[in-house]
DNA sequence: AAGTTTTGTAAGTGATTACTCACTTTCATT
DNA sequence: AATGAAAGTGAGTAATCACTTACAAAACTT
């Protein structure tokens, strides 16, 4: 990964999550990174390429987020590290997850039968167990619960970050576990 | 508003949930609808008129189910309907509200300071009303977590449509009211 | 230092796209 | 039936965009 490679993928990045994937041309890209347009074809074959080289790195951060929750040895740390992933993350890269975000809804993703990665589903099946330990009667169906929530607060955090809203919202979310 | 009138925004709306805003032609509109390319601007001005009528609809409709959840007295029955909302939504027009929703992540609608319709507003209030008189301690926050669970809730139902998913994801939800 | 691979550039190019325009047809009103 | 307005057409067109290609500079290998 020379710099130039590394230079045009965080434009891509900030781009596509300011502008939109479709609405960003590779002109613009090559124009902002301070490199020649072809250099982007050369390094990452087409636009598309670009892109799945942007959400390549997605998994990884995801990754290193479930190792850190899985680690914790009580139910309810990891339930409430869990709700504080939204925050988190948009703390961190909010351009970044907002781009994975509003993925979701694009055709390309959207079809493409979505598989959870293997870390998404070790903590899936953490907070199930957790949850089971603490006497929940339906686990499953809390964990359920509970990844709603998180959609619904990023969804929340992506829109108005406001800061007391973040953080009162985030302090009665907690409070409901447990119950 | 003439036959034709009609048949674009139709078309339009199944074009844009399906494949996307930017990625449909008003050339391939125009074909799939059985009118000149011209008939498009002539009624709608530009591209962007075309979506800001369809969006125009969306209120419309969202005011009807606003005011079904506002006739029924019961607080609980208020809740429920609101966490049965997202599946009246997708059954009856599914690409209609897939579209909405992913609009929510495009640049131009979501920059433009998002303001709930009055419509919304009134759901709101009548919702916290309601969470007060079941003897919620904070009922404003209560609804937060409702809004997020709708959020999230519809995202899942956007994402994987199994009929027994939803079935039992939704009797759960309103087991949770009253807790 | 010579040779080879990799990185980088600049100037295209063909295809696509939103939109226009000159014109015709349909329709409502008198 | 005449007229004016609205609805509808279809052939452009200028601009944009993803991508290519021919070539040069840099870096790595021996």
């Amino acid at each position: 990964m020379t710099e130039k490679q590394e230079l045009i993928l965080v434009t891509a990045l900030r781009l596509f999550a300011e502008k939109g994937f479709d609405t960003t041309p590779t002109s613009l890209i090559a124009k902002e990174a301070g490199v020649s347009e072809g250099l982007i074809f050369r390094h990452f074959t087409n636009k598309d390429g670009l892109m799945d080289a942007i959400v390549a790195m997605s998994e990884e951060r995801l990754s290193a987020n479930a190792e850190r929750i899985l680690q914790l040895s009580n139910p309810i740390d990891q339930i409430h590290a869990t709700l504080e992933l939204p925050v988190k993350l948009f703390q961190e890269e909010r351009e970044f997850w907002m781009l994975q975000f509003s993925l979701k809804w694009q055709k390309k993703y959207k079809n493409q039968t979505y598989t959870p990665s293997p870390a998404h589903l070790k903590v899936i099946q953490a907070l199930t167990d957790g949850f089971r330990a603490l006497g929940y009667a339906q686990p499953e169906q809390e964990v359920k619960i509970l990844m709603m929530l998180l959609d619904g607060f990023s969804h929340q955090l992506a829109l108005s970050p406001s800061p007391e809203y973040i953080e009162t919202t985030l302090a009665f979310l907690k409070s409901k576990y447990p119950n």
